[in-house]
DNA sequence: ACATTAATCTAATTCCATTAGTTTAAACTA
DNA sequence: TAGTTTAAACTAATGGAATTAGATTAATGT
């Protein structure tokens, strides 16, 4: 009969609190960069958004890099989370390769900011703290390890090695993103001159591999 | 025997100096940035090294964008005269697709700040002038006669279009270096784990192709 | 009540790009 | 040759942005 839902202890609303800013902030941030580049990231305006003065943002973030490793960071979360998903519904067939490669297009187009951020580099001062990195040392893992499993079960037949395979693809999969994302932004997943390549690689993947 | 070696006139004499001190600066300007960054170029930092104050450069530029945008176009200009070198020696065989993919990279290796600006956007506020793009899209379309040449001769076979097939290549050509330039800049064309993947990208082409 | 601390503010600093206005020296003109 | 024009430089000023310093407020803890 102690406490049915107990009440928050001041500690834990501060922390709350807090904890909603930084996000609020972050999902600022994210918008600021949409709408004027990922470059010109503007702690003012960012400020204005979420109702408070620039300086203040300190309070949050030691710098504006600060914001844009916590977005890195949850940037690539996000992507492997999407991963994952992929991974799990159609595993290492050469469907699920296909998915994978169409994945990446569809989280650029969906969260271009981040997908920038990730995997376009040079932000002006910035480059992503030893954390950061390691999140992305990570998704490089998972793709070998699908590579690799792809291999031994006979899906993928070559006398490559797995980690030139898991580059090819990769060199594939950000070649057709970069491209779409540079000449034609506005179209969807599938569709355009470099969009529309996706099933196109992966029958010439296919055709050398297997 | 009215004049062996004719003087300069003064005019023709101010008109070299201006060019002359324009090129100084578009050096200077090419030094900072593969030294700061691309999208760092410091404009008192051009003056200081050909030896002015910041601004006066707006004596031969009329603002930071305009730097850049000469840079794009001296840059698309040292591209297409490499390629053009390359189409001649080698035309459009196999061999000339595999040096050409691999002319990407070297170009991106030996100026890394031009192949920036010109193959991956994103400097903050710049967006090359409609000059500038005209000359950029000339590149595709030379891209395109490569390719339309090679499937009329029978070097390429498939019942892709030709402009598929040249996005293809864009794709891998454009993928390979922006790995290899993200991951391992430092490593020469030809080796590393993206650089070394030249032939056998080739290789894959060529087995669905031809 | 008093002290601490988080969160905010305003004011100041520094670094840039860019503009305004001035000076100098060369070159042209009457 | 003297006076005018012009290119090319300068110094000083403006304005935007990140960051730091210092003061204030309000909630919490003792």
């Amino acid at each position: 009969m102690e406490k049915k839902k107990r009440l928050l202890t001041p500690e834990e609303r501060r922390q709350r609190n807090h904890d909603e800013m930084v996000a609020n902030i972050l999902e600022a941030a994210r918008e600021v960069m949409r709408e004027q580049g990922v470059a010109d990231l503007n702690l003012q305006e960012i400020a204005r958004r979420v109702g408070m003065r620039a300086p203040s943002l300190y309070n949050y973030f030691s710098n504006r890099n600060a914001i844009y490793d916590a977005l890195f960071t949850l940037g690539m979360q996000m992507y492997q989370a999407h991963l994952a998903q992929l991974l799990a519904q159609y595993g290492t067939t050469w469907e699920g390769i296909e998915r994978i490669i169409e994945g990446y297009l569809t989280y650029a187009l969906e969260n271009p900011e981040l997908y920038q951020l990730l995997f376009e580099r040079p932000i002006p001062g910035y480059e992503p703290s030893a954390d950061a990195l390691a999140e992305s040392r990570n998704l490089l893992t998972i793709a070998h390890e699908m590579v690799a499993t792809a291999m031994a079960t006979g899906t993928i037949q070559t006398t490559q090695s797995a980690e030139v395979v898991t580059n090819m693809i990769i060199v594939i999969m950000h070649g057709i993103a970069a491209q779409h994302l540079a000449n034609e932004p506005h179209l969807p997943v599938g569709t355009g001159r470099f969009g529309s390549l996706v099933p196109i690689a992966v029958d010439i993947l296919k055709k050398a591999w297997s």
